[in-house]
DNA sequence: AGCGTGTGTGCAATCGATTTCTCATCAGGA
DNA sequence: TCCTGATGAGAAATCGATTGCACACACGCT
């Protein structure tokens, strides 16, 4: 592998003046530079990025700490944050925590080790010295979907509450009134903010919140199969469930499915994420959307401007929720 | 942030000794390692992996480029890829080439750039010169999922002809016989392989290849979708198609959903590829399942062993795909 | 006592780029 | 002709870790 003094020899010129042609930030001899460009071309040189990065000790790539690579919801995230970032001048890693704080761990040491540029993170527990780890260590840092109490980061969340409660509102207009909740986990803010608006909606209409016509699970498929279970098994059956989250909700659909129920006229049910191919399922699914594409872009926005100006108030953007009526709801 | 020589001065020994300790592959008094792992905690020291990477010229980080992170194949392939690397004391970082060569190009380029330890790729062109940069640089490299004519790399793929005749020959069974088949790019081998898989199976059974009969698309949801509706408005309407890939196959289920026919009884079909939650989808979808968690393992396994011995053949692992009969297919 | 051996530590070079500082060169004005 | 200032190129320090080499010290043997 040629290094920069191998072409600034090649070129009859400086080391120095090989990296000035390179970065193009000061004035160098055109015809010069063009030996330089020819060196370089001839040699296939390629600069050294971990040498660069030590230096200036600074490099260009963001990494996105996800908490579950197998769910859309983040995918089409970080669609929107690769699209931010590439016209700003960054390349995205991805790292896949799998909802497993110790993973997370690993992957922001990692980050902070290897100098990352940005951090974007939907953190999976609200165990915060990680993430002040990482403002400490002047690494800029967006928060994403999931808000961490005690830290003091910029956040992109969405309308968690209200979506919520549209579902449940809509549950209650189509006559439902006993209506279940499949929630996320407690220490999620994402769960709770969900079960809050599952709790003001039926509030509202006057209805009681009933601690047996709740189940919390986590926030996967299995998790939701097994609480629809638990909801059928013990106590009175519910006649609609609002699920906190895209593959609970499937899993839901699946336990009904297989139990025999029919939906929606057994059981009416919304869930929230949209769902990949949502189309397809019968009954179509009801569910609450939310802006990924959007949440990712603006994470991202917010690094970028957090690595031009380090300093200044941590900013908390929320996003709107909205609902989509479908199949699986109206009778 | 501390350095090497901050905990060195702290603790009274020299910056030698802490790298000593800290890699633990030389004796160090136990005194002295005790003075250096206490000053190590009080000072907050993290070594800069930067700096090491430069001195020890590797780094610790798979890249995996991908080329399209919203297809859920390849997010259950990256699951089998981290388990191997985690236990191989390798991060992964994820790359979303999204099936564009010049994206492919520039995360080539950073991966070579940032000296990665490895990389696994499933390319989204045939383009192989950048492969061929991997692979010159002596930057261990395994192509997944995709075969790379001129490319002489360790490579992971499945059985793609076979289940394709398994696919095309079930619905052969099942009485059809004008099948069509939406094939995927060209240029990918996986696509050519599941066509001539198609071909082979009618040829077999003593039915003629038409033309008319097969539409070549992009392996996304738009071109299956658009592909069937080619199918059903130019030329006698098939009786049944196959799909080559997963996406693909829901978009021409959309197609055919959204005109009001029947599947299967007005048209069969059969997929590439499992699709998430197949079991809710009306009908349930006839897949040929990939074992793609295992082509991940796979995979990451070859690299990790290229990475201790770079030298030897390449290695080329062929897993076997199956048939998983739904109702998609059968009247 | 003297020498050899072994153990462990520190010094300093090194990885490959960037960047400050210094200096040579040249143009233009007095 | 000489001086000044501007311009641009090169020399060398630097980023923070690793590691070959030399050396100090302790111990054991003759």
């Amino acid at each position: 592998m040629a290094t920069i003094y191998d072409v600034a020899r090649h070129a009859g010129v400086s080391a120095a003046t090989v990296s000035r042609v390179l970065n193009g930030h000061v004035k160098v001899d055109p015809a010069l530079a063009e030996r330089v460009t020819a060196a370089v071309a001839q040699l296939g040189y390629r600069r050294n990025a971990v040498a660069r990065n030590l230096r200036t000790s600074q490099t260009s790539l963001w990494a996105v700490i996800v908490s579950d690579i197998e769910n859309p919801f983040f995918t089409s995230m970080v669609r929107g944050i690769e699209d931010v970032a590439s016209s700003a001048g960054f390349s995205v890693v991805l790292c896949n925590s799998d909802e497993n704080p110790e993973k997370e761990s690993n992957y922001i040491a990692a980050a902070l080790t290897e100098q990352m540029a940005g951090v974007v993170i939907s953190p999976s527990s609200n165990h915060v010295d990680d993430v002040n780890l990482l403002l400490e260590s002047e690494c800029p840092v967006v928060v994403i979907d999931r808000e961490l109490q005690g830290v003091d980061a910029d956040t992109v969340l969405v309308d968690n509450a209200h979506g919520a409660d549209l579902a449940t509102t809509h549950l209650i207009e189509q006559g439902n009134t006993r209506i279940a909740c499949i929630a996320g986990p407690r220490w999620l803010s994402t769960a709770t903010q969900r079960l809050d608006g599952y709790a003001h909606a039926l509030t509202q209409a006057g209805l009681a919140v009933d601690d047996d016509l709740i189940r919390y699970a986590d926030f996967r498929e299995r998790g939701g199969y097994d609480a629809m279970s638990s909801l059928l098994d013990e106590g009175a059956a519910p006649q609609a469930v609002f699920a906190a989250n895209n593959l609970m909700t499937i899993g839901a659909m699946e336990c009904l499915v297989q139990r025999g129920l029919a939906v929606p006229s057994d059981v009416a049910i919304v869930g929230f994420d949209s769902i990949p191919w949502a189309d397809l399922i019968r009954p179509t699914l009801t569910t609450v959307a939310q802006p990924t594409y959007e949440v990712g872009r603006r994470a991202a926005q917010l690094l970028a401007r957090r690595s031009s100006t380090p300093d200044g108030p941590a900013e908390r953007v929320v996003l709107p929720t909205s609902l989509q009526v479908r199949g699986s709801s109206t009778r």
